[in-house]
Parts: C-alpha cells; sequence; structure tokens
DNA sequence: GTAACATAATTGTGATCACAAATTATAATT
DNA sequence: AATTATAATTTGTGATCACAATTATGTTAC
C-alpha cells in the first residue's frame, strides 16, 4: 500500500485518536470500493501509509477483521473478506431483516430538510448512474440509506447495519466493471415518495425493495 | 477485579493466542452474568488477572467496546454497557428478526443426535429454574438456543447474533434477583416438538414466541 | 533449466516504556 | 468540619523492541 491512501482519506482531526482515524479511514475505503477483494496488507504497511505506528493500525484493522469487513485467514497476511454464495445470502437475510426496520425507526425522524437531502442525493445519485460513475454510485447509495437510517438515534442497529455494508460494498466494483452502471436499478423514488406522503410502512416497503433488487443484481454478477 | 477470575475461566489452551484467550474468557463472564452493569476496569487490572501483558487485553477488550458489550465512555474506565429502554427496543428488534431466521437456516441440520442434546439441555434449565439456579439458568438458555443455531454453518448471522447476547446477558442477573427464577417461561418445549414433527415454520415461531416471551420479561424488571 | 536447500527479510504477537490526561489522595486554608 | 488547592498516582495511548513463525530470495547441485 502506498502513501497516496492519505491523500483518498479525510485528514485527522484533534478529536479523533489515531486509532479512531485509521478505523474510520479504512472503513472510506472500504465502503467506497477502493478496497478490492483480493489485495493483501499488512499492519506495517498500512502504519507506514498512514504515517503512525503499527499500535492505531492493530486496533483498527483488528476491530475490522471481527466485524467481518476483512480477513486474516491465511497465516500472516490481511485481505479484504473474500465473498461466498452462502455468506451473500446470510447478509442479504440480514439486511432484509434490519435494514427496512431501521427506517421504520427512522421515520418519524425525518424532517422536511432531511426530506430535501436525500432528494438531492437522488439526483446526484441518478446523474451517477446516466454517467456511468461507480466510484459516485457507491458513495451516493451509501448516504441516501444512511441519510434515512440516521434520522433517528439507532446505537445498536445502525452499528450493526454499518458493518454489514463494510462486507457486501467492495463487490460493487466488482459488479459495476462487468455489467456498468446503466443496469442498475432502486426503489429510491419510491421511498421519497413515502416520506412525502408520510407513510412509514410504504417506506419500510421500499427500502424492503430496493435492497432486494440491489442484492439480486450483486448476486448475479458474483456468480457469472 | 481480583486473581480468582483465572478460577472461573477456561484455561488457556495452545492453540489460541492470548488475546483470543482473553476475548473469549471475557465473553464467558459477561453471557453468565459474571459481570454486572456498574463494575468497572481496567486495561492494567485485566492484564494482572489473567496474568498477561496490557496488549492482548487491550485487543480484546476494545473489540468487545466496539462490539456495545463493554462500554469506555467516562474517560478512563471500562464497565458492561448501561441498558436504556430504547437500546433495549432495538436489541428486541435485531433478535426478533434474526434468530427466527437464524433457526431456520439451522434446522434442516438439526440431526436426531442435536435433538437429543437440546432435550437434555432443556431438562437441566427446567431443573435450574425449579431451583432457583440462576446461573445455571443462563447457562443453559444460551446453550439451548445457540444449540440450535450452530447447528448450520451461519458465519455471517452467528457472530452477529452473539453480540447481541453480549448486552443483554449481564441483566438476567439482575431480574432474577428481583423477581425470582420462577417467573421464567419458555417456548422450549414448542422447538423441541417442532423438531420432532420436522416442522420448521414451527421452530422458527417458536423461537419467535420465546424471545419474545423472555424479552418483555426482562424488560419489565428493567422498568421496576 | 529446474528442483532442493540454505539464508535473509518480513510478518503478527506480546511485552515494555514514555507521556499527557485524568483520577485520587493529601495538604492547606477558611 | 467543609471546601479548595496541590501533589501523587493511575490510566489509556502510541511507539518501540524482541522473538518465533512465515515468506521471499538466492545459491547450489544435478
Amino acid at each position: 500500500m502506498s502513501k497516496d491512501i492519505l491523500s483518498k482519506v479525510e485528514p485527522r482531526s484533534p478529536e479523533h485518536n489515531a486509532n479512531e482515524w485509521v478505523y474510520n479511514s479504512l472503513c472510506q475505503l472500504i465502503l467506497s470500493g477502493e478496497f478490492v477483494p483480493g489485495i493483501s496488507f499488512t499492519f506495517r504497511g498500512i502504519a507506514n501509509s498512514f504515517g503512525v505506528s503499527t499500535m492505531p493500525v492493530r486496533e483498527a484493522a483488528k476491530r475490522l477483521i471481527s466485524e467481518g469487513a476483512l480477513d486474516m485467514s491465511e497465516k500472516r497476511r490481511i485481505t479484504v473478506s473474500q465473498m461466498t454464495q452462502s455468506k451473500f445470502d446470510e447478509l442479504k437475510i440480514a439486511r432484509l431483516n434490519l435494514e427496512p426496520q431501521l427506517s421504520g425507526l427512522a421515520f418519524k425522524h425525518i424532517d422536511s430538510k432531511r426530506l430535501k437531502l436525500l432528494i438531492n442525493i437522488d439526483k446526484n445519485l441518478d446523474y451517477a448512474i446516466s454517467t456511468g460513475n461507480i466510484e459516485d454510485y457507491i458513495k451516493y447509495n451509501y448516504q441516501f440509506h444512511f441519510g434515512i437510517y440516521e434520522a433517528g438515534p439507532s446505537p445498536v442497529l445502525l452499528p450493526l447495519v454499518k458493518t454489514l455494508w463494510l462486507r457486501f460494498s467492495p463487490f460493487y466494483r466488482i459488479v459495476a466493471g462487468r455489467a456498468g452502471t446503466q443496469t442498475l436499478k432502486d426503489f429510491h423514488h419510491s421511498a421519497i415518495d413515502a416520506i412525502k406522503a408520510k407513510d412509514s410502512v410504504a417506506l419500510v416497503e421500499a427500502i424492503h425493495s430496493d435492497i432486494l433488487e440491489g442484492m439480486e443484481m450483486l448476486n448475479e454478477s458474483l456468480n457469472e
């Protein structure tokens, strides 16, 4: 891993520890698809890239390993976890059962300001799809979902769901590389309409459909 | 924390790292209700109790903190996480949506040997309830549920669910201290009957009912 | 040219140290 | 006796070191 990782990452702010900074940065890199399954790291390599000692890297990487985002299965080598069909099926089950519920909890906390934000994110998302910009697609899709989920306080479910996203996000890049962004469909408009109509059941259903659609598309690409 | 923690914990086996040993041991202590909300630890204190350096303790405790089982909210002090009503509600949602699904996945892998094991565990559980032995109740209740969940390979859902158990298990002891074990009801017999009848839907429903019953009882005690 | 072996470099792990921040204990003052 | 000020201790954090295990590299022999 080269030194230019720092250019792709938020600079360290004084209120964050070194290990928090490294953890958040690694999350960002994984969620954005910058880290692709297969490439491997070492503690010393990451530490060198971030300009810190191995200590905070160990804590950050170990945490991501325990969350299933990174693997240290083969001895002495850290990689982005490989996906298998059965792991994917479990992720799908977890997402379909947690995220709609989470959006239902968040529903009543979505004010008009946040609605406008979501509409804007979705506009950017549509543009990313039409121009084939996979990096932006991944980014705005994350922002849209968590823009809803984070409306209310959900200290238990939110971190849980985030670990799920850390696991499948690296595969978006692979999918898009094969099928392009043109095939990407979503139910974001349905979600926005539901929020506008103050219909929480419709929102939950829209999120459910969106996950189903997205995960089935990912699944097709995995099996090619 | 005193040295006699070692007597309540599995001895270190050579195939486990120091940090894995400490992590598993802390899990065991949390799940068994040995660690009660309120009491606080330090890295150095735990390290001294286990006879290791602070290094493996830091990794183990940090992991449990990231999993929500331990807290380091107040500066310089590690505690078993406090429960709040909203956190409890989220835990209940997560359990009700993940564990029945997990038992459904495990269903077809439950053979007659495992069924016998479950029947035996439930017998021990009933005895623990009748004699008011809360430690055994907690232990056998955990063994019963995970005896089902672990029948099949679920590398994603199983660790997720385990983190949920780490969060509410410390409160069983408090509940039992107030209400006694006599009030404890469960749907384990329904689950066993469902397995005998090879009825996966009935098993899923039994697990759902069992969680609902257990969590509502816990909830009542929390609000007293 | 290739396989087998020896050597060098690199890795994660665990221990130890320095340090600033926070806590606790002690002393001082009212 | 209660409150404040000061000193001593303890804490988590980050860096560094030693070490066994692993991997990479080079060398030799056929």
